[in-house]
DNA sequence: TCATAGCTACTTTTT
DNA sequence: GTAGCTATGA
């Protein structure tokens, strides 16, 4: 057997040997589905010989397409595999509309809109219409325009929708057809598409040109897709043509984890793709490899409550596992410092680190409690989500300059930065431009290249002309400069860099930053050799490294391994695993949410999240929830979860959550609160976090009685110790950075172990 | 034209 | 609680 093959579970096995036609692999959670996906890909090349070019892959996020890569060029070596079309819907279909972009009436340096700029755009829109930004609220208009996209509705289909005009009338908002039409247009203007119009005009390229069709029909001949569960109307019909002629899908999901539908997500495609084909291959993969039996037991029993889904049993031969914990506290504040309490005793008791924990919430706003707490007890954390870097304002700004310079007709770009950094072009002349570019039906930039025609008066004229002739300049620099050395001198010229420099103040500071972070990663780009991707345009030009960005977000998920404690959403930690996982905010209103425990589908959706939530953990699950919580600025008052009562007793450890966590909270508990309890005996063997059923047992030792925590700085090679929780030992070996350091002791009766001398406290016996 | 004080509005958000 | 926008005064 191939090495590759080897280690693979019978389902696994089956669904990396399928070779033609359709087949769907329900995944469970944990069951090692990357794996399955890339060693298909593996085995589809080195088996059957089938050539890179016609592999096509799609993933939701640009880290599952780069750990996918990474793993197939791991085996088969980066000459065999960079041909593949490994990549997220996005960017895979932007590519392909770069090429194509000119079909669509569309330059081929079309410029993509992140949601903030399509928001910006209807703004824009809903002014010139003298529509009230309160009714149209830009973001339930975005959104909306968004759903249609989704489903392959465009602003002429809108228009003529009944059903839709009912709904838009009984909302009071009768205008959004026209709306849509005015932002498609005005997007069309501004030769951009937002992140919807790369899905939706892909399948107007496949729809409406038979030879663009056929063409990428002819390339793809194999077809793979991840979170298939998560795929909305668009994408679904794209696959379906793409995939026609040879019926090679394979699509990898697991209903149980559709939690995206309000992006448009429905989790139909999956319930119903065996009704998509003739002769679909199914296989399940049951076998969790990650979690605890009683998670996984736990994980079952919740998701068992969905009437929607796909029947399968999640098993594992896992060790048993600790029971879940649940603790109740007061307030959110209390809720933050229990779990960074707990942190700190597992650290030091179990010898986790930092980076093994995660808390995980519902709702960004969540994450402030923890921060606090964290940070006053010195411990390391990144929060994951809420603004990432290319969202940053400065950022943004700066970004703004180098898009206008490749393509003047982003009208965004050029608000953002016509005034910025004051010159002295004021609101009453921005309108003034903006008004005659719509009366004239020309762009914006146009009015400012024509100013004196348009008869902008002398001191505006000048300072109008000022502007649009450095731009010009940075424009014709654009064939013969890199894009860090254009970068560079935009900024510089600009006064950009310059004004956020002379800003001393601590945000200032951190603007400044990544500003200078920003121009690092331009350099990086200019300076890492091209690779295929960038093969077709202008190589390390601004034009290429706009697109490369374009629809990158995170930088922050660079650093997995940092010894951080991980803060997200449980939407954010999909896809990962944490040793012990924190789940907070247990609450009605909060988790499920108010807005979705109305309906049965939402309330399922919702139930999906915890289910998600649970299965990320593969040693210790502790769920919290506060009794109370400032949200909204104000205080509420919150009975338990819903979802507490959904998981079985017998597996549930409630000792931390009072007796009466069943019931609505009771007046008189708070005296006696697991806060409280918690804090007065913090080392209690039978309210540790054991983890015996994991790893093996550690032998209790109880600490002498004179036991005084030396300072760490003096600590040697050869010192013999005292540990709180391991007793006596000698270290053996030091080692990590100056200000991490770690020390390996030979324990006397626990043998070796690495203890971080941050967080240990350890007594100095002997030195 | 610019700086600042108040008012308002908020789920989740791979791209 | 806080960001982000609007109205106001300098």
């Amino acid at each position: 057997m191939e090495q590759y093959l080897i280690g693979l579970n019978e389902s696994q096995h089956r669904a990396v040997l399928h070779k033609n036609g359709p087949i769907m692999i329900i995944a469970g959670a944990g069951s090692g589905k990357t794996k399955v996906l890339t060693t298909r890909i593996i085995h589809l090349m080195a088996e059957h010989k089938v050539d890179a070019f016609n592999i096509l892959a799609l993933t939701f996020t640009n880290k599952a397409a780069a750990e996918m890569k990474a793993r197939v060029e791991n085996i088969l070596g980066n000459t065999e595999a960079r041909n593949l079309y490994i990549g997220t819907f996005h960017s895979v279909f932007a590519r392909i509309l770069r090429g194509e972009a000119t079909k669509l009436g569309y330059p081929s340096n079309f410029t993509i809109y992140d949601t903030d700029d399509a928001k910006s755009v209807i703004k824009a829109v809903l002014k010139e219409m003298n529509l009230d930004d309160k009714t149209y609220k830009p973001n339930t208009v975005y959104n909306r325009i968004s759903e249609a996209k989704n489903n392959l509705v465009g602003p002429a289909e809108y228009a003529a929708d009944s059903m839709l005009k009912q709904e838009d009338a009984r909302s009071n908002r009768p205008a959004i057809a026209e709306i849509y039409d005015a932002y498609a247009r005005r997007c069309f203007k501004n030769g951009a598409m937002d992140f919807d119009d790369l899905l939706f005009k892909m399948y107007l390229l496949l729809k409406n040109f038979p030879e663009a069709l056929s063409k990428y029909q002819h390339k793809f001949k194999y077809i793979l897709i991840d979170e298939y569960q998560d795929t909305n109307p668009a994408q679904y019909e794209v696959i379906k043509l793409l995939g026609a002629m040879h019926e090679n899908v394979c699509v990898v999901g697991d209903d149980a984890q559709s939690i995206y539908s309000f992006r448009g997500a429905t989790i139909q495609n999956i319930l119903q793709f065996n009704k998509d084909y003739d002769d679909v291959e199914i296989v399940k993969l049951e076998q969790n490899y990650r979690s605890t039996k009683n998670i996984i037991h736990v994980a079952n029993e919740v998701i068992s409550k969905n009437k929607e889904q796909i029947p399968k049993q999640l098993f594992t031969e896992n060790a048993e596992g600790e029971k879940i914990k649940l603790i109740r506290t007061m307030t959110d504040n209390d809720e933050g410092k229990i779990v960074a309490d707990t942190i700190q005793e597992q650290k030091l008791r179990d010898h986790f680190f930092n980076r093994d924990f995660a808390i995980l919430y519902r709702t960004n706003a969540q994450s402030r409690s923890y921060e606090e707490a964290l940070r006053r007890m010195g411990i390391a954390y990144r929060i994951y989500g809420g603004l990432s870097f290319y969202q940053r304002k400065e950022v943004k700004d700066f970004l703004a300059y180098l898009r206008l310079v490749v393509n003047p007709n982003d009208e965004e770009a050029l608000k953002r930065v016509i005034n910025y950094p004051v010159r002295g072009i004021g609101k009453t002349t921005i309108d003034k431009a903006i008004l005659f570019a719509n009366d004239n039906k020309v762009s914006m930039w146009e009015v400012l290249v024509r100013a004196k025609e348009f008869g902008f008066r002398s001191g505006t004229l000048e300072t109008l002309d000022a502007f649009v002739y450095s731009i010009k300049m940075y424009q014709s620099e654009m064939p013969i400069k890199n894009a860090y050395d254009l970068a560079f001198i935009i900024g510089k010229n600009s006064g950009l860099v310059k004004d956020l420099f002379n800003d001393k103040t601590s945000e200032g500071l951190a603007r400044y930053e990544n500003v200078q972070e920003l121009m690092n990663s331009i350099k990086e780009f200019t300076e890492t050799p091209t690779n295929e991707e960038s093969g077709e345009v202008g190589d390390k030009g601004l034009g290429t490294y706009l697109q490369q960005i374009s629809l990158l977000t995170d930088v922050d998920d660079q650093n997995t391994n940092e010894d951080v404690v991980k803060l997200m959403t449980i939407h954010a930690a999909k896809g990962l695993e944490f040793p012990v996982v924190f789940l907070g905010g247990l609450e009605e209103n909060l988790f499920p949410n108010a807005m979705s425990i109305h309906s049965r589908e939402d309330l399922e959706e919702e139930r999906r999240l915890f289910y998600v939530a649970i299965t990320r953990a593969k040693q210790h699950l502790c769920l919290t929830y506060s009794n109370t919580r400032y949200r909204f600025g104000q205080l509420q008052q919150n009975d338990p979860s819903r979802f507490i009562d959904e998981i079985p007793d017998t597996h549930l450890d409630r000792s931390y959550a009072g007796n009466n966590s069943k019931n609505r909270p009771s007046e008189g508990w708070a005296g006696g609160s697991a806060f409280d309890r918690m804090h007065r005996k913090p080392s209690v063997p039978s309210a540790s976090f054991s983890i015996s059923s994991v790893r093996p047992a550690n032998k209790e030792h109880i600490p002498t009685d004179n036991f005084i925590a030396s300072d760490m700085k003096e600590l040697r090679e050869g010192h013999r110790v005292e540990h709180m929780k391991f007793g006596f030992g000698n270290v053996v070996k030091m080692e990590g950075a100056a200000h991490n350091p770690i020390a390996t002791i030979e324990f006397d009766q626990n043998g070796r172990k690495k203890i971080m001398l941050n967080y240990a406290r350890l007594m100095i016996i002997e030195s």
